[in-house]
RNA sequence: GGCGCAUUCGUCUAACGGUUAGGACGCAAGAUUCUCAUUCUUGUAAUAAGAGUUCGAUUCUCUUAUGCGCUACCA
């Protein structure tokens, strides 16, 4: 039990990864973490027919946002290289072992046939299973004789290799997360280890590789749980069972409305993505939209992530990576799936909006501004920090700042109805032009001290709205919607503050000009 | 159909035989404010059903229901 912590991640590259394998990862990175352990990328690519163009790619570029790092694996490299398992050849050599030592057997039936068989089953409502109660009837290594296997064999006849469950033998299972998992191997059917391909299947060559990377702790999707047996048998089989390593099956990730796994079709159906960055389909060009470009923050991602089945059992819900690793135990992690909630997604990324610097922002944002193509506008950096300074709390992305700072940059093209209807009515236009007169004579005497004017500014309306017995409201919000359009926005002080004396004069006479008086 | 796993507020979850069943998101109300937000405060809302074990069950057992997963020469 002091062995070393080993753990890994283990993707097929068949297309962009998906939101919940991000969860199983993160898991094992945080077990791994926390208990001084590696934690391994392996490629599994034991298909050829599903293999995607660009996917091991970008299944290395997502991690690479996230900030989780492996110490060994594809893209690292390690003392268990290869490992990607397309480039491992001793699959076969395993396989062959198991057929000597009687755990497994040659099966030569081909998919026609297997095919055939099911569908006839099915329309006799009755379950096909390549299993003890089936084999004997079947063309395999069991049911033919030594010679005609040979000659099958001789005369290259395609064969799989498959595992030779026993008869009505219970397989206990011990589950980190689920406790005594039992199973009867008579209900098992016995599982392709080796394809008529050349290559293995997915049970051969994960406890084939599991064994030889000395992985100490399997920490995978629920999906796995029925193939457990398998597994266990298989390392019972070769042997292997002294250091099998312990299984944690982690519940799955389900749709926000409904239910059922979450897929990759729901994410842009229901507004949100499923994948940590965009994908686009090398076939179809098809998009997926991805965390990354959707505004995101990887810290954000992480934090909403763990805790999606798994708390600290404390009632802190934000944590750093450093502080999951820390306060990260399998025993917390939940039984049940769980269903994604994009508004909590917005609130972690809110706050973790909130920690970054404003000028870090502001870099960004510039950009953005620039995209916009807006002739004349102020992008200094010293501008567009105090911007977001004021508006960003406001903001749960950056894609949000624009909506609710453009008045800091453009002058409003048109008025907000409802707010004309409401607030420029009696005497208001009147208001507003003896108004316009002090601000032109307020701004004569401090040239070049936006601050001033509006500090000058926001005293006279003070005084004259007390002088005048006007309503507060009533003025602010002319003012209001005059210099934004609309009656939103932060402190108007600060507004006239960094849009200037000139501006704010301009943008008041236009609205008087427009509005009347 | 078979096998397996699961089931606490709308959602994520806490309570590992004894609590007014707690927190967070959301929602609602109030406070603040020139507006809209933010922020703060308060409120809202749950043990799937039925048996059993027990002095006492959210918690243990069983049954049912529901959901999900697996049932490929895919992972």
């Amino acid at each position: 039990m002091d062995r070393k912590v080993r753990v890994r991640f283990a993707p097929s590259p068949t297309g962009p990864l998906h939101i919940g394998g991000v969860r199983t990862a993160l898991y094992n990175y945080l077990f791994a973490k926390k208990n001084n352990g590696d934690f391994i990328l392996r490629i599994e690519d034991t298909d050829q027919n599903r293999f995607v163009e660009g996917a091991e790619e970008y299944i290395i570029e997502a991690f690479k946002w996230l900030g989780l790092q492996f110490n060994e694996g594809v893209g690292v490299g390690g003392n268990f290289a290869p490992y990607r398992q397309s480039e491992r050849t001793v699959y076969k050599d395993y396989a062959l072992k198991l057929v000597e030592n009687g755990w497994a057997y040659y099966a030569f039936d081909t998919p026609e046939e297997l095919d055939a068989m099911r569908k006839e089953c099915e329309s006799q409502k009755k379950n096909f299973q390549y299993d003890c109660n089936t084999r004997q009837g079947l063309r395999n290594s069991l049911s033919l004789s030594e010679n005609e296997v040979d000659a099958l064999l001789k005369n290259n006849v395609p064969y799989v290799i498959r595992f030779k469950f026993p008869v009505n033998t219970d397989v206990v299972l011990n589950d980190l997360i689920r406790g005594e998992v039992k199973m009867n191997t008579s209900l098992l059917d016995d599982k392709v280890l080796f394809k008529s391909d050349g290559l293995p299947t997915y049970h051969l060559a994960n406890v084939v590789d599991d064994h030889l990377m000395e992985i100490s702790h399997v920490i995978r999707g629920e999906e796995w749980l029925p193939s457990c047996p398998l597994h266990v048998m298989l390392y019972r089989a070769f042997s292997w069972e002294e250091t099998m390593p312990q299984f944690a099956h982690l519940p799955l990730l389900l749709k926000p409305e409904g239910n059922g796994k979450l897929s990759k079709r729901d994410g842009d159906r229901l507004g949100f993505p499923v994948f940590p960055l965009q994908w686009k389909d090398p076939k179809t060009g098809e998009i997926s939209s991805g965390y990354r470009e959707s505004g995101y923050l990887p810290q954000a991602v992480i934090n909403m992530l763990a805790l999606l089945g798994w708390n600290a059992g404390t009632e802190q819900e934000i944590f750093s990576l450093e502080e999951l690793v820390q306060a990260f135990t399998i025993d917390r992690i939940s039984k049940h799936g769980a269903k994604f909630d994009l508004t909590k997604a917005k609130w972690f990324n809110h706050h973790y909006f909130q920690e970054l610097a404003n000028e870090d922002i502001a870099k960004d944002y510039i950009k953005i501004l620039d995209n916009l193509d807006l002739k004349g506008i102020n992008t200094d950096l010293t501008f567009v920090v105090q911007v977001v300074g004021l508006v960003k709390e406001r903001c749960d992305f950056l894609s949000d700042l624009w909506d609710n700072s453009h008045y800091f940059f453009v002058a409003p093209q048109t008025y907000d109805g409802k707010v004309v209807n409401k607030r420029w009515k009696d005497d208001a236009g009147r208001r507003m032009a003896e108004i316009l007169v002090e601000m032109r004579h307020i701004a004569q005497q401090t040239p070049d001290d936006d601050n001033l004017f509006a500090h000058n500014t926001e005293e006279f309306l003070h005084r004259f709205i007390e002088e005048n017995q006007l309503n507060i409201g009533q003025i602010m919000n002319c003012i209001r919607l005059a210099l934004v359009g609309e009656g939103k926005g932060v402190n108007l002080v600060d507004i006239m503050k960094l849009i200037g004396s000139n501006e704010t004069i301009k943008r008041l006479d236009k609205a008087i000009k427009v509005l009347g008086c």
